[in-house]
DNA sequence: CGCCATGATTACCC
DNA sequence: GGGTAATCATGGCG
């Protein structure tokens, strides 16, 4: 400022019109001002500080007036190429282009935020997609579907009162930058203003304004947390599932126990059928396979009780087959030879001999029957293929011979259960892992001896 | 009220 | 991304 003082003094003198420009004021006074000694000046200052104060007491049309008149004043050019000079020469103008703000990556974090939450990003009917995967995690359908509704309800509120404000805060700085680009548009008739300045003025106030929208956005985030902590924490509030969703569960578990991985579409089918979500049947296998392979001897009685559950089912299919073997087409071993349970269904041939070859031998980690050696041989050829080796062309009536023994095995061996180690888990690999399916193998319990594999079942 | 069962979450691994 | 292991936190029972 000392060297813009400095060259309004050197400018001092220049008079237009018998308007002093001294004393750094640019704008003429509209009566005028005779001498330049110092207490003229002093005088002539106080006179334009003056009109300055007073300036909004003038009428608008009055001031308009003095305005056109100051526009058509005959040194106006000339007092607009001084200040022009000025301004060049203080480098007031060089401080235009300056940054080329890069986005606040905080601004960036609470927009990715706001639009993973749903409440910023295209309107989606109130429900969001931060609902739906907070709903799809929840469990039960029916069970907290309350809680859901509210949670969604709620967060609607919040993108409303979000999309509002912001509205609000678009309009409010779009009304400010026009009026100031006006303003500047207009003065710059009077006083050097460049389109650039302007630019960097509305660049101004729009960094003003973002910095009050990322206020309300970082507010809407707190909100839409708070609500989501709350909502999280009542969905921690467990249920257990019901007791059928349990014995489902269970049943599939220890009918695939060689390797209890369901697959996408099983876990589906599970979450059906249990009334659960799909990543609750992945939390559920992953719980049970942990704590199965932990404990292996806790889970015995249980393993025992599902096996023989799923055996009767598998009998009763077997049976169906046997029926249907015999009725149907006996030249042909593997026609009509479908599981149509309902109430534990198996969809696929690779299911369906699991499940044999874990009622019917130890080796995949369910039954241990007597002479299973032959059993398993025999059972092999049911689904066409086998593990070691089929009998393609085995006899049909054999076939079907060994079917009825099993099933009158199996059902004596159901009303026999009592307890004792009948089943063996094997599955579990000696690396604590399981193995692959369809793999039957010869590991022995880890929590018993070789002996209980072979215990017989007194029938 | 303490204990165990159990569903969910988290950190880490492959 | 799905799995394991550890852990948390609640439900439920004696």
């Amino acid at each position: 400022m000392d060297e813009q003082a400095r060259i309004m003094q050197a400018l001092g003198g220049v008079s237009l019109a018998g308007h002093s420009v001294q004393g750094g004021m640019a704008l003429p006074p509209p009566h005028g001002h005779e001498g330049a000694d110092g207490d003229g000046r002093k005088q002539d200052i106080g006179d334009i500080l003056h009109q300055i104060m007073t300036i909004t007491d003038q009428s608008l049309d009055e001031a308009q007036a003095k305005k056109h008149g100051l526009n058509c004043h005959r040194m106006k050019p000339a007092l607009f190429s001084v200040l022009c000079e000025i301004k060049e020469k203080t480098g007031l103008s060089i401080r235009g282009a300056q940054e080329e703000d890069p986005p606040d990556p905080q601004l960036m974090r609470l927009d990715n935020m706001l639009l993973a939450e749903g409440v910023a990003g295209p309107e989606k009917g109130g429900g969001s997609a931060a609902a739906a995967a907070a709903a799809a995690a929840s469990g039960g359908a029916s069970d907290n579907s309350i809680e859901h509704s509210d949670y969604r309800a709620k967060l609607t509120q919040i993108r409303q009162i979000y999309h509002t404000e912001l509205e609000k805060y678009e309009q409010a700085c779009n009304e400010f930058t026009t009026h100031v680009m006006n303003l500047l548009r207009e003065q710059s008739r009077t006083r050097p203003i460049s389109p650039k300045e302007i630019e960097r003025m509305v660049g101004i106030i729009h960094r003003k304004f973002s910095s009050i929208q990322m206020q309300l956005k970082q507010s809407t985030c707190e909100a839409v947390m708070i609500l989501r902590s709350r909502f999280l924490d009542a969905r921690r509030k467990r249920r257990n599932f019901s007791k059928q969703a349990t014995e489902i569960l269970n049943e599939y578990f220890y009918s695939h126990l060689s390797n209890p991985y369901p697959s996408e579409e099983a876990k589906e089918e599970l979450a059906k059928k249990c009334s659960i979500t799909v990543s609750q049947v992945s939390n559920w296998f992953g719980n049970k396979r942990i704590r199965y392979k932990k404990n292996i001897g806790k889970f015995q009685e249980e393993a025992n009780l599902y096996a023989a559950k799923t055996a009767v089912t598998a009998a009763h299919a077997v049976a169906a087959a046997v029926q249907n073997n015999q009725t149907n087409s006996p030249t042909t071993p593997n026609s009509g030879f479908q599981m149509k349970d309902e109430e534990f269904q198996l969809d696929s041939a690779e299911s369906k001999n699991t499940l044999l070859t874990n009622m019917f031998t130890g080796s995949s980690g369910s039954f241990n029957l007597p002479n299973s050696g032959d059993m398993f041989m025999s059972m092999q050829n049911l689904n066409g293929d086998s593990y070691q080796g089929a009998q393609v062309g085995a006899n049909v009536q054999s076939q079907v011979d060994t079917l009825r023994h099993v099933i009158s095995q199996t059902a004596g061996y159901n009303d026999s259960l009592g307890g004792n180690s009948l089943y063996s888990p094997h599955g579990l690999n000696a690396n604590g892992g399981w193995q692959d399916a369809g793999t039957p193998s010869s590991v022995i319990s880890p929590t018993e001896g070789p002996g209980s594999v072979h215990s017989d079942t007194s029938n």
